[in-house]
DNA sequence: TGCATCTTTAACGCTTTTTTTACGCTCCAG
DNA sequence: CTGGAGCGTAAAAAAAGCGTTAAAGATGCA
């Protein structure tokens, strides 16, 4: 495999603990290991770094203040693969069940040891990197200044302003975006949202589609963010292009904004 | 007709361990599970049936009498990257790092609970899943400088610009680039495109073949993308190649399109 | 229970796509 | 040189698919 270009950076972990100890001492270790670090100190703020940084990797403590550890990481799982390793402080098997079933790569009892950990994040990253390297990340969010797109809030801001989205049309919303600049065919959409058993009901997407065009403010005579393929299916594109939209490998810029 | 009529078959786990109610054990336990389970008592005959099986997962216990587990799993790590959860009764944090490091997905202490265990063949199974399924599309692409088609994002610009294509055309198009410089008879394409009742029906492909070369660029008085087999069928060929004269069999055509 | 929200059903006009129909050209054999 | 087979082009008619609207069921919540 030859990786030209491609510039070294380093790994970004997102470190979720309540404990400001915890999180320094984690914050100190990784470090030293190289990695960049970002914290948060509650599931809600986690959420939203994941969904703005994009992170290589998320340490998850599951007792936090405010929202459950296993709602986090179930909202998460919802649009995002980044491997997760959960800390708790509680050692029962069913626990460890329950946090890995719901999606976690790995489950850590405190207290761990330090060597452990990072042993265990270096396996995950390890694992990770392979399967990565030629899969861009996905989006997780998307802001081109006017439309705003948060799947881990499930908001949506047009010009400032909120709205308002029913579930099926955040769902329909959801793939499109995780797929941005691919065709989703109208199967697959049926399929993922509706059930395997609606496969055919294509008027369901058009009335969906139709609202979240409305909502988006899609203008049929520009360009609109919800593209029709006849016949086949839709497809979310972003408008910064002036008309030709490219496909191709997107580097793994800042975070903060595009996709 | 693309039909994604998909197999079920259950994942393939092998256990590598030479205590036999270990073995018994996990036998039932992943079998119950609806795994297909195969066993190694030692280091050696547990990589022998890992290069000849290719199991999706590995279960591998440190202890072995032969070879040094950790040795077994370097050696393993050579060559493959099928996950391997450690087993292990040693618990000091040392030989988890040393396991870890040495390319294991996880590493799981004895005595441990079943239902942690299968918790965590499960998750690495499901991350395995993930990354297998981007990987299984081909990047089925080409692109020229002028001419870029993606046909997983189903997109075709030309000279930058976005070229939009109808369900017909663009499976034409994608069955000729699937058998880029090679002939496709007619009787084929219209038996994959149209159904087996019409491959007679070759006005409906001279049709779609114009519409094509139109959106393509394609001029009759130079190379054309998509040239004519008279009586045959046609052939899709980058622009570059000298044309005529030689045989077919152009297998892949040199440097600048990849396909 | 009643209200409000969301989803499903039904219907219609319009656009895109496919199919039909028609005709001109070239190449090659008779 | 003549005529048919096969391909390219063009424009139509037919079909399919999409966008839109409105109203009838579900669903959830106070």
């Amino acid at each position: 495999m030859i990786q030209t270009a491609r510039l070294f950076e380093p790994p970004r972990v997102l470190v979720v603990d309540d404990e400001p100890q915890i999180r320094h001492f984690l914050r100190i270790s990784l470090k030293t290991e190289g990695y960049q670090v970002v914290e948060a100190c509650s599931g809600e703020e986690g959420l939203g770094l994941c969904a703005r940084q994009s992170p290589d990797l998320v340490i998850l403590d599951l007792g936090l203040p405010d929202v459950d550890g296993a709602t986090v990481l179930q909202s998460l799982r919802e649009w995002s693969t980044v491997p997760v390793i959960v800390l708790s402080v509680r050692d029962r098997e069913q626990d460890k069940v329950q946090a890995l079933d719901l999606g976690a790569n790995d489950y850590v009892t405190k207290p761990f040891g330090v060597e452990e950990l990072l042993a265990r994040v270096r396996s995950q990253l390890r694992t990770r990197e392979r399967s990565n390297a030629s899969h861009a990340d996905q989006p997780a969010r998307f802001d081109d200044g006017d439309l705003c797109i948060d799947l881990a809030f499930r908001t949506l801001t047009l010009a400032g302003d909120d709205v308002h989205l029913t579930p099926k049309e955040f769902a329909v919303l959801k793939v499109l975006l995780l797929a941005a600049g691919r065709i989703v065919t109208q199967s697959q959409l049926l399929k993922d949202i509706w059930g395997p058993t609606h496969t055919q009901d294509t008027h369901y997407l058009r009335i969906v589609i139709r609202r979240l065009r409305q909502k988006l403010g899609d203008d049929p005579t520009e360009q609109r963010y919800i593209q029709t393929e006849p016949g086949v299916g839709y497809r979310f594109v972003g408008r910064m292009d002036d008309g030709n939209s490219h496909p191709p490998a997107r580097s793994r810029s800042d975070g903060t904004e595009h996709f």
